[in-house]
DNA sequence: GCACAAAAGTGCAACGAGTCAACTAAGCTA
DNA sequence: TAGCTTAGTTGACTCGTTGCACTTTTGTGC
């Protein structure tokens, strides 16, 4: 009779992954990220260094956890978006309920300073987005049976996702992500003046 | 009396420059970029690696030799625009006329092939262009007496940035960019099907 | 012409990220 | 119990990158 579905093993290897992310955010927030390396990590986690590397494939890893189904997420929301919607729509609606409730999170505060403050993990979380441009593009293609490598499918995949770096930081988070699918649905207007 | 305006030292300095960057991009070509250390750089240039980073930031730098006054061109053709153009055709002109020319020279081939196989290459060339951003943001919020963290400015600086990211590869280029002008322009259709 | 400061270059040692191979130990399976 | 699998350890290693102390070259004021 097993507890849970999953192993101990699986448990144990679930707990140690754990204890290394938990540790080095801890000391990243304490100290930065560049005054913490991978074997002040280890030590914390109370591992050795190149465990550390069999659970994460990098450094700046360390810091975003929780990247998974971000594609699988995009790629619903474009194919299984309520009938009539536009694809166009049915973006801005994805954007406007999953990445704005993350990035207003309270708790988020020191989190979102610890990667605005470092360059390379804000480079590391402009990559996260864009790298699933292809994957959205494939599934825009596909919602107009268009080529897969069709340029304006690309193109609408590569600058909705570029949203969350231009949208981070304004006061307003909600207005400022209407104005961007504003400008995709409706090109672009030179800004009101005076 | 100087030979030329500049003075000796001057010269010398940029023949190991120059010296440094021609055995990388030697070796990158002949090995791949992975496999030339800058040590081995470094010894094909017959000087020491400290040399190099005296010379050039980084590795990937030793790729990109001239990325010098794209900013400035950027700038000046939003700026310095044929009156009564619009700031939108001004940077699909200034695209067209710079970017095109620089990526079908037809020596560029296999240099084009040695970015575009190598990751790190190739997201260190899309950051060359995307670096401009801020600049070419403010350059635009200024044809218009914005502020110059205007949203919309920011965000057309950043989408035409990203035109040679996309459009490269590409069979026609210069109807890559325009379609894509055209998105930025008229707002993203659906593409034409069957 | 000469002394002197700045700059260019060298050599060496070091640090941190990341990899590799050989090993130990714990959990799973039969 | 025996035996396979796999997480984790250990230690040495590569490579990019930096810092430091030192020598050489060059431009400048005297």
């Amino acid at each position: 009779m097993t507890v849970s579905s999953i192993s101990r093993r699986e448990r144990k290897k679930a707990a140690t992954r754990q204890a290394i992310a938990d540790a080095a955010l801890r000391l990243f927030l304490e100290r930065g990220y560049d005054q913490v390396s991978i074997r002040d990590i280890a030590d914390a986690a109370d591992v050795s260094t190149t465990t550390v590397f069999k659970h994460f494939t990098g450094k700046e890893a360390l810091v975003f956890d929780e990247d998974q189904d971000r594609e699988a997420q995009l790629i619903a929301a474009v194919a299984q978006r309520t009938p009539g919607q536009s694809v166009l729509d049915a973006l801005r609606r994805h954007v406007l309920d999953t990445w704005i409730p993350i990035e207003t999170h309270p708790q988020r505060a020191e989190f979102t300073h610890l990667v605005d403050s470092t360059p390379e993990l804000r480079a590391y979380a402009e990559r996260m987005w864009t790298r699933h441009t292809k994957a959205l593009a494939a599934a825009i293609a596909d919602a107009f049976g268009a080529d897969h490598d069709d340029l304006a499918c690309a193109a609408l995949a590569r600058y909705v996702l570029e949203i969350p770096a231009l949208a981070r930081g304004r006061h307003d988070l909600q207005t400022a992500v209407e104005t961007i699918f504003g400008i995709l649905t409706h090109g672009w207007r030179p800004p009101i003046t005076g």
